[in-house]
DNA sequence: GCCAGGTTACTACGAGCGTAGTAATCCTAC
DNA sequence: GTAGGATTACTACGCTCGTAGTAACCTGGC
């Protein structure tokens, strides 16, 4: 499994500060984790990201020193797979009772509806051209939203 | 923190059946388990049910012998524990944006979709009036469990 | 030259997890 | 009434996690 290796909590929320330094030390990445109130000792951090470096979730530099870490993956990419694999095991691969769920819960802001209609509006309009729902390979690739979008991926409809 | 514990996915795994079951001994759970590709030894059902009891996940009937294991609480309270968690955890809490990640990453069938839209605005409606917290009945459009429920079986005497 | 401080490598350790075996007990069918 | 299967209680064990200590190692400043 090349990737394909589950992230603990602790290994992610390290993660989670490397994509904000971008490429770092222990010592930035340390930094960072204490400024959103998740201080840890200086080898703490080292282990988990040494963790992170075999589960080939973080890349290190070891040509220069102090090593230099970056994560090998993008962030979108990874909260992307953690978040299929929720639905999978929590939501039985029921993702659309997932969202009324927040929906219900009120989780989302009148912003987020907001968003969330318009994007369902782009998919309607793009899966509508497209005719039968079967054939159509055209992944609703339109509408650009915070991140790259970069959609192509295999499909999984319901 | 009363039942504020918690679960593990083998865990979480066994109480699924146990929703599905109702109320039932430990060879029903084990039983549904097996029904759903998750078989385990007997004894290993026992040991998952017997931590989600100390958890207070499940309740147990001591007074019948074989015990009577039922879940403590319902499922879509769980789940959205669970939802909760996640959201804060894994998306810092923009649960607007978990769930354009499952847009555009096409989770989200065509009913789903109609059937978010149709909550949003019953949502924006609701809001707008005397704006209870509570929602409506109805606990979701798309049942999650396929299995018919119902499951008196394993009981060969009596 | 050499020492201090930062850096890395190795090791540790208790808790929880996933899985299950064994021992004792109890009920039921012969 | 007794053997056998079902049921429960207790125990185990290797693994991962989270957290961290210690020892060795470089490198720059004096």
């Amino acid at each position: 499994m090349p990737p394909s290796n589950e992230l603990t909590s602790a290994e992610l929320r390290v993660l989670k500060a490397l994509w904000v330094v971008g490429s770092g030390s222990v010592a930035d990445v340390r930094a960072e984790l204490e400024r959103r109130g998740h201080g840890s000792a200086y080898t703490t951090v080292m282990t988990l990201l040494g963790r992170l470096a075999t589960k080939q979730a973080v890349l290190v530099d070891r040509t220069r020193e102090p090593f230099l870490y970056r994560a090998a993956q993008r962030r979108e990419s990874v909260l992307r797979d953690r978040l299929r694999e929720f639905v999978r095991d929590v939501f039985d691969g029921q993702a659309g009772s997932l969202v009324l769920n927040l929906v219900e819960d009120e989780s989302l802001s009148r912003d987020d509806l907001r968003a969330i209609e318009r994007r369902i509006a782009a998919y309607e309009i793009s899966a509508h051209e497209a005719g039968s729902p079967e054939a159509a390979g055209m992944p609703a690739a339109n509408a650009p939203v915070e991140s790259p979008a970069r959609a192509s991926r295999a499909r999984r409809k319901a």
